[in-house]
DNA sequence: CGTGGGCGGATTTTT
DNA sequence: TCCGCCCACG
C-alpha cells in the first residue's frame, strides 16, 4: 500500500507523531503547528498502515465543525466514506450510546435534548413552583451550579451541604431539577456526559463492548476536557489502551466553563509510559508576530513549554496604536481596513477581535458609515431563534406528550385561550400525582374540574396534538414539519404581524421545512427524533451565510481555531483586556493571557494592537491603562503607530481659522506617513507651546512630555505622556495645560 | 393578550 | 448606554 499521501504532507514531527507505535501518545500542538493534519494523517495511517479496523476508531472533537472537518480529510485521505468511524463531538458520541443504551442508562427510549434555553425555563419553573426569590435564587446561578456538579460529575446524593444553608437549597434544587427531567423525559447536555460516563461505569458488559471494540481513541482539544470528559475517556480507553491525545495548554480558554487544563497533566501521570510528541514549527504566522506571542505566554507559569517557530520571513512588526477613545479606535480601524482593501486585499481576511461582545457595536456603527461589509459572529444560531423553537416544541409533543417544557411552551401559542390559571392549575394538579402536564391535562378533562370555556380550549388542544400526530405518521420528515406548522396555526400566526419580523419568522419557519427536507437521518431513530436531536445538538450556523465579502467580527473566544492575513486585537486596556474580573485572580490572568496568545496566533501576516485611553463603558465614561499583555511584548517588535499631526485642509483658509465644529472629532485624522506635496501644519500654531516633546503640567496628573498633537481650534487634543500616570489624551480646550 | 415603561445588570460559549 | 425582563395597564 502506497503510504506517500499520508506521509509526504508531513514535517519530521508531525511525522513522528502520526507514525508512533500504537500506545498512548500526547502530543502537544502549537497553534498553526498542523493538528488536525496530525489527528487526521494519525487516523489514516492506523488503518492503512497498522491494519487497524475502521470500526476500531472512535475520533472526539469539541465542535461539530471540527467534527465535520476532520471526517472530511479522514474520508478524502483514505479515498472512501470513513462509515463506520465514529467521529463526533463528546455530546454527539454521547448522545448516540445513550440512544444505542437506554434502557441501560435508565433513559426512557424516546428521550429528548434540552437545550441551554429550555434548560434555564425548566429551572425558574421549579423556583416559582416553589415561590422562592427568584432575586436570591437567580435562575442562572442555579442552573451553572447544577452544570457544574454535572460536569465534575456529581450527582445530588453525592454532595455535602456542609451546614450551609444556601448549598442545601442548591443541593435540593438540583434534586428536584433531576427529577423534573426525569418526569419530562429529557436530558440537558451536561447530562449527557455524565450519564455517558454513569452508563460505562456501571455497565460491565457494555463498558467490555465498547473498550474491546475502541482500540483507538482519538481526542482533539486536549485542554479542554472537563473532569468527566476526562473520566469517560479513560474510562473507554481502558487503562492498557492507546488514546491519542492533541491539545495545546497554551490555548486552554474555557476553565470558566469547566475545561480542565490539568488533563493534560494527568494524562502523564495515568499514562506515564505516553509517549510525547511537540508540534513547534508553525506555518501560519510571521516570525516577528510569534516572536510576540511566544514572549507574552511564556509570563504563564506551569506551562508543559513550548516555542513556535516559522522558517519564513519576520515579517512586518506588531503595530500598535493607542485610541483617544473607542471611537477613534474604530477610526483607525476602519482606515487600515481601507488601506487594505485598496492594496487588493479581501475583507475576508481581516479579522477585528475583542474581549467582550459589546465592542462589537463601535466598529458596526463605523463600518456602516464607512460602507464596509462586515459579518458579527456570535448572534442567535437558526434552531434557536424563538419562532423556530416553538415549531420544535410542537414536534417534540407529537414525540413525547411528556415534555412539559414543550408543553408549556406551545399550549397556548398561538393563543386558544388557555390563559396562566388553567396552566397553573395544571401544574398544581402534575405536581400533586406526580405526572405530567399533558397527564395531568387529560385527567382533568376526564373529570370536568375546569371551567367550560377552558375546558374546551385545552380539549382542543390535545385534540390538535392527537391530530398532527396521526395525520403526520408515516409521512416523510419535511411533509410532517409542514403539516404540524400549518395546523398548529403557527405560520398563520407569524403572517398576521404584518411587521417585517412577522415576514422573517415566516420565513425561517419555511426555512425549517427546507432543513428537514435536506435532513439526512443516520441510525435507526425515528426520523422526527434525529431531526429533533440534530436541531439541539448542531445548532446550526449563527447569521445566516453571507456570500459577500466582509471584514470578520468576533471574541477571541469565537477565534480559535481560525486564521486571518490581517487581525486587528482591539480594546486592549487593563479592565477590558483582561478583564476586570480576572485581575484579581493569577489563574484568570492567565487564562486571560493565553486568550491573549489565541489572538495573536490567528494573524497571519499582520498584527494591530489598539487600545483607547478613554472608552464609554456602560453610559459612563471611563480613562484606562493600557493592557498589561501590551507591556510584556517585545519592544523591538513593536512599533507604535501615531495620528498624523493634522494636516491643512483644502478648505480651511490660509492663515485662517478652521469653522468651530470642523475639527478632527469624529473625522478621520490622516495616519499614513507624510503624504508628498502637503505640508504639516506646525504644531505651534494649532496649540502654542505644544510641540512634540515639550515639557507641560497638569493640575491632576502632575508633569509630563507632549507625544503628539492632534486636530485644530477647539476640538485640538494633545497626548501627553505623565512621569506618574502614563499616556493620556486630553483635549487642549479643557486640560489647562502648563507649559514648562 | 399584547405592549410599554421601569428596573437592574452588563465577560467569554459549545453542546 | 442599552438590552432584556417583569409587571401593569389598556
Amino acid at each position: 500500500m502506497d503510504l506517500s499521501p499520508i506521509l509526504s504532507p508531513l514535517n519530521d514531527a508531525q511525522r513522528a507523531a502520526v507514525t508512533a507505535p500504537v500506545g498512548p501518545v500526547l502530543v502537544l500542538a502549537g497553534a498553526g503547528s498542523g493538528k488536525t493534519r496530525v489527528l487526521t494523517h494519525r487516523v489514516a495511517w492506523l488503518i492503512q498502515a497498522e491494519g487497524a479496523s475502521p470500526h476500531s476508531i472512535l475520533a472526539v472533537t469539541f465542535t461539530n465543525k471540527a467534527a465535520g472537518e476532520m471526517r472530511a480529510r479522514i474520508e478524502g485521505l483514505l479515498g472512501v466514506p470513513g462509515g463506520s468511524l465514529w467521529i463526533g463531538t463528546f455530546h454527539g458520541i454521547a448522545h448516540r450510546l445513550l440512544r444505542l443504551h437506554w434502557r441501560e442508562a435508565g433513559l426512557p427510549q424516546g428521550f429528548q435534548i434540552l437545550d441551554a434555553e429550555d434548560q434555564l425555563r425548566m429551572m425558574k419553573k421549579i423556583l416559582k413552583a416553589q415561590q422562592l426569590d427568584e432575586s436570591r435564587w437567580i435562575p442562572r446561578e442555579v442552573v451553572w451550579f447544577v452544570n457544574h456538579q454535572k460536569d465534575e460529575g456529581l450527582r445530588p446524593k453525592a454532595l455535602k451541604d456542609g451546614n450551609d444553608p444556601t448549598r442545601r437549597q442548591l443541593i435540593k434544587l438540583y434534586q428536584d431539577y433531576e427529577e423534573a427531567c426525569a418526569r419530562a423525559g429529557v436530558v440537558d447536555f451536561a447530562e449527557l456526559l455524565l450519564r455517558a460516563f454513569e452508563l460505562l461505569r456501571d455497565n460491565a458488559e457494555v463498558l467490555r463492548h465498547y473498550r474491546s471494540r475502541f482500540r483507538h481513541v482519538l481526542v482533539d482539544e486536549f485542554q479542554d476536557t472537563n473532569a468527566i470528559q476526562y473520566a469517560w475517556m479513560k474510562l473507554i480507553a481502558g487503562s492498557d489502551g492507546a488514546p491519542f491525545i492533541v491539545g495545546d495548554d497554551d490555548q486552554s480558554i474555557y476553565r470558566w466553563r469547566g475545561a480542565r487544563v490539568e488533563n493534560l497533566q494527568q494524562f502523564r501521570r495515568d499514562w506515564p509510559h505516553a509517549q510525547l510528541h511537540k508540534l513547534e514549527q508553525n506555518y501560519r504566522s510571521t516570525g516577528n508576530i510569534l516572536k510576540a506571542a511566544n514572549a507574552l505566554i511564556e509570563h504563564n507559569s506551569g506551562r508543559l513549554g513550548k516555542n513556535l517557530w516559522t522558517s519564513g520571513g519576520h515579517g512586518e512588526p506588531i503595530r500598535l496604536y493607542a485610541a483617544f477613545n473607542e471611537r477613534d479606535e474604530a477610526e483607525f480601524v476602519t482606515h487600515r481596513i481601507r488601506d487594505w482593501v485598496q492594496r487588493g486585499g479581501a475583507r475576508r481576511e481581516i479579522a477585528i477581535l475583542y474581549r467582550s461582545n459589546a465592542q462589537s457595536r463601535v466598529f458596526e456603527e463605523a463600518f456602516l458609515s464607512a460602507r464596509i461589509p462586515y459579518k458579527v459572529y456570535g448572534g442567535l444560531r437558526f434552531f434557536e431563534r424563538a419562532e423556530i423553537k416553538d415549531a420544535l416544541a410542537y414536534l417534540r409533543l407529537l414525540s413525547n406528550r411528556d415534555d412539559d417544557a414543550s408543553f408549556e411552551r406551545v399550549v397556548n401559542l398561538p393563543t386558544r385561550g388557555i390563559g396562566a390559571k388553567t396552566i397553573d392549575e395544571l401544574r398544581q394538579s402534575a405536581r400533586t400525582t406526580g405526572g405530567s402536564l399533558w397527564q395531568a391535562a387529560r385527567l382533568a378533562l376526564e373529570q370536568g374540574a375546569l371551567g367550560a370555556r377552558a375546558g374546551t380550549a385545552l380539549g382542543g388542544f390535545l385534540q390538535l396534538i392527537e391530530q398532527l400526530a396521526d395525520g403526520t405518521a408515516g409521512l416523510p420528515l419535511h411533509e410532517q414539519v409542514d403539516h404540524v406548522l400549518a395546523g398548529s396555526g403557527l405560520v398563520e400566526h407569524h403572517r398576521k404581524d404584518k411587521a417585517e419580523r412577522g415576514e422573517a419568522r415566516v420565513e425561517n419557519l419555511e426555512e425549517l421545512v427546507s432543513a428537514a427536507r435536506g435532513f439526512e437521518p443516520e441510525g435507526d431513530l425515528p426520523p422526527l427524533d434525529a431531526f429533533l436531536a440534530h436541531a439541539a445538538l448542531e445548532a446550526g450556523e449563527g447569521p445566516a451565510e453571507e456570500w459577500e465579502d466582509c471584514v470578520q467580527m468576533m471574541t477571541l473566544h469565537t477565534a480559535k481555531g481560525l486564521e486571518f492575513p490581517l487581525v486587528f486585537l482591539c480594546g486592549m486596556e487593563d479592565g477590558l483586556f483582561p478583564h476586570q474580573r480576572s485581575l484579581n485572580d493569577l489563574d484568570g490572568l492567565e487564562e486571560e493571557r493565553r486568550l491573549c496568545y489565541v489572538g495573536m496566533t490567528r494573524a497571519m501576516s499582520q498584527l494591530y494592537v489598539t487600545f483607547a485611553e478613554q472608552r464609554r463603558l456602560h453610559g459612563t465614561d471611563s480613562y484606562g491603562q493600557p493592557s498589561r499583555f501590551i507591556g510584556e511584548l517585545p519592544e523591538d517588535l513593536v512599533e507604535e503607530v501615531r495620528p498624523r499631526i493634522q494636516v491643512g485642509r483644502a478648505w480651511a483658509r490660509p492663515g485662517g481659522h478652521a469653522p468651530a465644529g470642523a475639527g478632527a472629532q469624529g473625522r478621520a485624522p490622516a495616519y499614513t506617513h507624510s503624504q508628498a506635496g502637503r505640508r504639516t501644519i506646525a504644531a505651534e500654531s494649532v496649540a502654542p507651546g505644544m510641540r512634540l516633546g515639550a515639557r507641560v503640567r497638569h493640575g491632576k496628573f502632575g508633569e509630563g512630555t507632549v507625544l503628539n498633537v492632534e486636530g485644530q481650534g477647539p476640538q485640538a487634543r494633545v497626548q501627553v505622556n505623565f512621569e506618574r500616570q502614563g499616556t493620556k489624551w486630553l483635549m487642549l480646550a479643557y486640560a489647562n495645560l502648563e507649559a514648562m
